[in-house]
DNA sequence: ACCAACCTAATGTGCATTCAGTAGGTTGGT
DNA sequence: ACCAACCTACTGAATGCACATTAGGTTGGT
C-alpha cells in the first residue's frame, strides 16, 4: 500500500505524528478541557517538543480546532439519517462502553465556551443548534410516517433530548459508576411512552 | 440597625467587599469557569486591587470556594424537601427568568473538574450524589404515599432527571433563545406519565 | 501596640510562541 | 555526476506576556 520510497515514508511519519498529536490532544482535551490542557503535555505524551508540535500545528487554538474537525468527520461518517431515533438513542450506552474515550469532549469544551466572547463560542451555537435540528428531523419523520403521535413539537422535544445527553456525558465522566444502561433504558422508555402511546390529558 | 461607630463601620465595609467580590466572582464563574477568571478581572468589576482581594480570601481556590459555599448556603436555604418533586421541576423556569445569574455556575464549574485530580472534583462529585439522592428521596416519598406508581427505581430517574437539569442550564447559557419553558413543561409532562400513570409495557 | 482595609511594586512561574539551527530527501539545470 | 535551491520534520534555547502571590507600605480606628 503505502509507497516505500525514503521521501514517501518520511511524509508518511508526519502524517502519523500529526494523527498521534490528535488523538493524545482529543484525550486530554476531554478530561481538562482547552484551559487545562499545555502544548507541553499534549506534545509530550505525543513524543515531541512543543515547538515540533507546532511545526504540525500553527497554534494551540488551530490544534483545538483540527480535533473538533476530525471528530465531527468521525461522527458525519458513522450519523444514520434514516433509522429510527429511539433506537439510535437506546444503542448510545454500546458506545460508552466501547469507545470510552470518544466520549464527552464536545461537552467539557462547550462548557468552557458559554460566554459570546470565546474563540469556539460560535462553533458550538452552530452544533448544537445542527444536533437540535437533527434530531426534530428524526422526530418529524416519525411523525409523517404515522409512527409517533402529532401533537407534539418535535422542535421542544429535541432540545430537551440534547439536554439529557449532554448532561448523561458529563455525569458519567464525573462518576463512571452510575448505572448509565438502566438510566438511559429508563429514559427511551418514557420517550417512547411520550412519542408512541397515548398520555392522558 | 448597623451600628453607626466609625470602627464597626470600617468591618462593616469589610464584609460589604467581601460579599461583592463573591458576587461578581459568581458571575465571572458562570460565564468563564475559574480556569478563564483572572482575579484582576474579579477585583476589578469589585472595585480593589487584586493583592486588595488577596486580603479577603487567602487564594483564588479559597474565593471559588467560597463562592460555592455561600451558593449552597442559599439552596440549603431555599430547599422544599416536602413538596412534590414534579411541581418543583415545574417552578424552575421562573427561576431561569428571575435571577438568571444564579444559573449555571455549578454546571460550568464541573466540566472543568471531571478528571479526579483536578482541585473541586470530590467536591462535585460528593454535591452530584447528594443531588441524585435528594430528587431519589422525593421519587420514594412519592411512592410510599401512593402518588406514583411502585415499579420504577427511583435512582435511575434521579440521574436522569439530574442529568436533563444539567444539560438545560448548559443548552440556556449557551443559547437562551431555546424555549426553555415549553421543554420544561414537556419534560415535566413526560415525567408525569412515566411517574403516574400506566403506561404498555 | 495592634488591627482592618486597603495600596503599589515586586517576584516568580507557567506557558504559548518564535528563532535559528540540523539532518535528511528532492528537483531541475548543466 | 554534481550542485544550488528548496522541502519536511524536527530540536534547544530564547522571548515575552499573563497571572497568582508576596512584601512592605499607609491610613485610620481601638
Amino acid at each position: 500500500m503505502t509507497d516505500q520510497r525514503p521521501y514517501a515514508a518520511l511524509l508518511a511519519k508526519g502524517e502519523d505524528r500529526r494523527q498521534r498529536i490528535i488523538a493524545v490532544a482529543r484525550r486530554l482535551l476531554t478530561r481538562n478541557g482547552s484551559r487545562g490542557t499545555t502544548l507541553g503535555e499534549i506534545a509530550r505524551e505525543a513524543g515531541v517538543t512543543p515547538a515540533g508540535l507546532l511545526h504540525h500545528f500553527a497554534s494551540k487554538e488551530q490544534l483545538v480546532h483540527a480535533v473538533l474537525d476530525a471528530r465531527d468527520d468521525y461522527d458525519d461518517a458513522h450519523a444514520d439519517r434514516t433509522g429510527d431515533i429511539l433506537e439510535q438513542l437506546a444503542a448510545i450506552p454500546a458506545r460508552f462502553r466501547e469507545s470510552p474515550d470518544l466520549i464527552g469532549m464536545f461537552t467539557v469544551l462547550l462548557a468552557e465556551n458559554l460566554a459570546p466572547e470565546a474563540p469556539l463560542h460560535e462553533r458550538f451555537l452552530h452544533r448544537h443548534r445542527a444536533a437540535v435540528d437533527t434530531i426534530a428531523a428524526g422526530l418529524r419523520r416519525g411523525q409523517s410516517e404515522g409512527r409517533y403521535r402529532a401533537d407534539l413539537d418535535p422542535a421542544v422535544k429535541a432540545v430537551e433530548i440534547v439536554a439529557f445527553l449532554n448532561g448523561i456525558e458529563t455525569s458519567w465522566l464525573l462518576d463512571p459508576s452510575i448505572p448509565l444502561a438502566e438510566v438511559f433504558r429508563e429514559y427511551t422508555g418514557s420517550l417512547f411512552r411520550s412519542l408512541v402511546l397515548d398520555g392522558a390529558s
